[in-house]
DNA sequence: TTCCAGGTGGCAT
DNA sequence: ATGCCACATGGA
């Protein structure tokens, strides 16, 4: 095992980062301590105060996926600025940190998270790894299983899927991996929604998902029905577009982050 | 039993 | 361009 230590690190909480809906693969074990699979790598991960320690199977920049250089205590300053409004979500999930995570992966989850639960978008990640992942570790008696890669998928037939009840999902993701195998997109943010959205099973909503959390476009703002709650509850709007309108006047830049931080105190406290 | 979950594609206006 | 509705699955 590798270990990576880094200090002074700031405006981070394992519980937010791990359960604000961003990611589907890393298990609390205690108090500040998460285990997971990233990039074909398992991973211990302790928090003790402004101190991170990684115990981990490969070599991974833990910086770059932690988003550790970026300070989110400005990101805080300014979407308070901008709305005022937002300061019980901020307070609430202070130490949230939008992961760079693996694309691929992430196209995947956040296909299979349609008008799904978040519990069995989890299961079906597992089980999508432990059928069709290699074998990376073993600890405390579970073995751990990297996400398969798109060429893995692309050769499967649909009933090799059964048993990882995806449901009418099976058929987008095995057409998902045959597309990425011979696409990929090096570009812009409107090049980039354009390539998403024409996968089947990719629509606006689980493409800005996938701007925000596999390819870092930090503006983008995912509206699923939390969103819309939210967006109702708190400035009365209703409708993709007007969201969508006051989401980039209102946040800008930093649209991800604001939805990110909302999406979580609302679901947390079931409003 | 019915409703819901980090929605989307297809089809009808 | 917009409005319905079916779609697999499992938990409440």
């Amino acid at each position: 095992m590798l270990n990576t230590r880094i200090t002074d690190v700031k405006d981070i909480n394992l519980d937010h980062v791990f359960q604000c809906g961003q990611c589907f693969r890393w298990d609390k074990v205690d108090d500040d301590i998460y285990i997971g699979v990233v990039k074909g790598v398992f991973a211990k991960i302790t928090l003790k105060g402004d101190l991170l320690d990684i115990d981990a199977t490969g070599n991974l920049n833990w910086n770059e996926y932690l988003d550790l250089d970026r300070d989110y205590g400005e990101i805080k300053a300014e979407l308070f600025k901008s709305e005022e409004s937002m300061k019980e979500a901020l307070e609430y999930g202070y130490g949230i940190r939008i992961l760079n995570q693996d694309l691929w992966e992430v196209l995947v989850s956040f296909i299979i998270s349609q008008n799904n639960n978040i519990p069995r978008i989890r299961g079906c990640v597992e089980k999508l790894s432990e059928k069709f992942g290699d074998e990376i570790y073993e600890y405390d008696g579970k073995k751990y299983y990297s996400f398969p890669d798109a060429a893995a998928i692309a050769k499967l037939d649909i009933a090799d899927l059964d048993d990882i009840k995806l449901g009418y999902r099976a058929r987008y993701i095995i057409d998902a991996a045959k597309q990425y195998q011979m696409e990929s997109c090096d570009c812009d943010l409107e090049q980039a929604t354009n390539w998403l959205i024409s996968f089947n099973g990719i629509g606006p909503k689980v493409a800005n998902c996938i701007l925000l959390f596999g390819m870092g476009f930090h503006s983008a703002f995912p509206i699923d029905v939390w969103v819309k709650r939210i967006m109702k509850e708190m400035f009365n709007l209703v409708g993709d577009k007007s969201i969508n309108e006051f989401a980039k006047m209102k946040f800008g830049e930093y649209g991800g982050f604001a939805q990110q931080y909302l999406f979580y105190y609302f679901r947390e406290k079931k409003i």
